[in-house]
DNA sequence: AATGAATGAGCCTTCATTCAT
DNA sequence: CATGAATGAAGGCTCATTCAT
């Protein structure tokens, strides 16, 4: 009875994964707008209809995607090594994580632009939209305890942390765009540089010189 | 004849800066997604026929509008009065300039972002697409030049600007979407912040030899 | 064998009421043109196809659920008590009895004009027409008895008993639309009006004047 | 200039008439649940989306389609003539008119129901729900009349027009759906049946007893 | 230049019903 | 009996674009 109930959750999720993959492949080959129920289910191998089993609508498949896709940014973050102990390595590590993670894959930073634009209020629930910025902490989370290890105080962790943040998104915007090219710089190059002159304005703790600041 | 000819050309160009008034309307109306051939029409007083007798496609409206809006970019940075004569003074006005434009007009930044996102290739001729890069240069040109004239070098003042204007896009992105509550953060501040510190990061000419740099 | 054949079918037909139960509530909510099959088979703890076990097609189950309806009804009529012994109390309390029934249950009156309207050949067998055609009747009967005990005549009685049905369904559509409340009426006073003049037509027996024509 | 604009708007209005024969027609032929878009633009000679040129949605073409029916039913009403100049006569003439006019024609009455049912209420804007109200109490009116001018107080008259009126809803529907073989009657009998017994119930003036009343 | 009617392709969604299990 | 996944046909509607006039 239960085994039973349980293959049958199991086939259906499966199910579902495998709507959530066709649905990934047309999004990244047509585009978000691009991208339409119709794609999806004969990608999938199913008709339209059936969709309406695993999804309630449109938006709630690139909500699910969306979710996907902030779990993979932090699986990213999880597994970046920091090259020493330190608290600097730590935070260029973790920084480098996400950033390479979008950078690499322009896939992911269009999902995370739609659902800044385009994810229409149904397929946005509440709920997705708590679940999904608590992801999106969960990833920069990292950071912000490594600048507050490195010196910076409570206030200021978290808004370096914004500004990094910031910095990185629009680095990425830039290059996404192709627009970097046209200013002939590198957005990997200067996030690290933006991550080098961070380092270099650690504020000293009073009579003390800081590691970051003597060790260079 | 000539005569004729170039008084039917400008009487061309009146009617089309009238569809693209109506177009400027109903997008910051019903944004951009929202907005219609009928609809523009309807406002500009023609019937969608009309319209492609002024514009090639729906795509190359929102060109045009762009290209518009960029004007309106430059226009802003043009304006902006530095409170010195200083060339920091000079490169905070003119950052603040075209920050500040964005930030006090979202639907200037829909349109920019729309560009990035939205404009297909046939909207986006590589004719125009260099007409933009060109008005986008330009605007950021003064603040290229100001840091030129902090002291940054020709390697560094592009690099610094580039990164500059990214940092400024991602914090815009970020006010604009709503993001940046989450963070509690406040988008005008830190751009400030980041202005600020990257004053302090101005290198010093040969012969004195700064703090910073002393210590790299 | 025979009793556990007996016994089966006992649960079937258990089971069948079940699904009929959802069926009336589902229907009670969502109106007769939001009830699908699906809301039924869940509210019924079963999943769609089971449904198929117990009715041919969806509009088999508003058959039953009209023949449900019209049993409601004749219960409605039985319960009804004159206020004295006298025929014309008889007819009244009768009569009052199904117009009340439906004035006071709109979705009873629902369902009876879906039979007239929406329900499908397929799903209106002949049989379930006869059947619903004879309680119909049967609710009916009361009144056509009492007019005959008051003196209308063979022919007449069921004349007269057609014509108070029409009425008072006319009545009920018209309240039931809130198009009665536009002539600024009311359905139950009318019915009563009308109730009251057909007692004041009472043909008098050879000889005899009836009391109710003495009283005029 | 104005005269081409006539033309147009003209032919615009002759073109949407085709549209709702086209949807009167589908609808006569597969009722009002069985019409839908693309049968209608079939039939008219259009592709879907033609159909939204000339109205809004599904339903403002049956919005029309009821509006049209009744005018329809105002010329029956107009059309009917009295036998002779009595009030009576006139009150006879007036009320068969409108219901021989959908005891002739079902389909005007399935329309009836229909505004009276299923009419969403965007199809039915609240100015058309008035100008449909105000039709039908215009084909009614004639009846009220008739029977103040019979002799019916400003109370009475507009109670016995609207129970006349429900009388003979009534027998429409239980003539349209076939039950009123069921009961071996014949819906126009029964209404000839209703109006004479109207007119015996006319009250006398006091101290003067009517020609109604003196006949029996 | 302008009209505006019409196209045609497309979109999302619903749902009674079937059928292998 | 019951499941429940899947179908398939349909439905209402939108809209950029075309073209005869």
């Amino acid at each position: 009875m239960e085994a039973r109930l349980l293959r049958q959750q199991a086939l259906s999720e499966t199910r579902r994964a495998l709507v959530l993959d066709a649905a990934r492949a047309v999004f990244g080959e047509h585009g978000i707008e691009g991208a339409n129920i119709r794609e999806i289910a004969k990608r999938a191998g199913y008709t339209p209809g059936a969709i309406y089993s695993y999804f309630e609508n449109k938006e709630a498949i690139y909500g699910a995607l969306l979710a996907e896709s902030l779990d993979r940014l932090n699986t990213a973050v999880q597994a970046a090594r920091p090259a020493d102990a330190s608290a600097a390595a730590f935070l260029k590590a973790k920084a480098q994580g996400w950033f390479g993670f979008y950078s690499a894959n322009p896939r992911e930073l269009d999902l995370g632009f739609y659902l800044v634009h385009g994810l229409a209020p149904r397929g946005l629930t509440s709920d997705l939209n708590q679940r999904l910025n608590a992801r999106l902490h969960e990833a920069l989370a990292p950071c912000e305890q490594a600048l507050l290890a490195i010196g910076f105080d409570a206030a200021a962790a978290p808004r370096e942390n914004t500004a990094l943040f910031a910095h990185g998104v629009g680095l990425l915007l830039l290059q996404h765009t192709g627009r970097i090219r046209m200013f002939r710089q590198d957005a990997c190059d200067l996030f690290d540089h933006y991550l080098d002159a961070l380092l270099l304005r650690v504020p000293s703790p009073p009579g003390v010189r800081s590691d970051a600041a003597r060790s260079r």
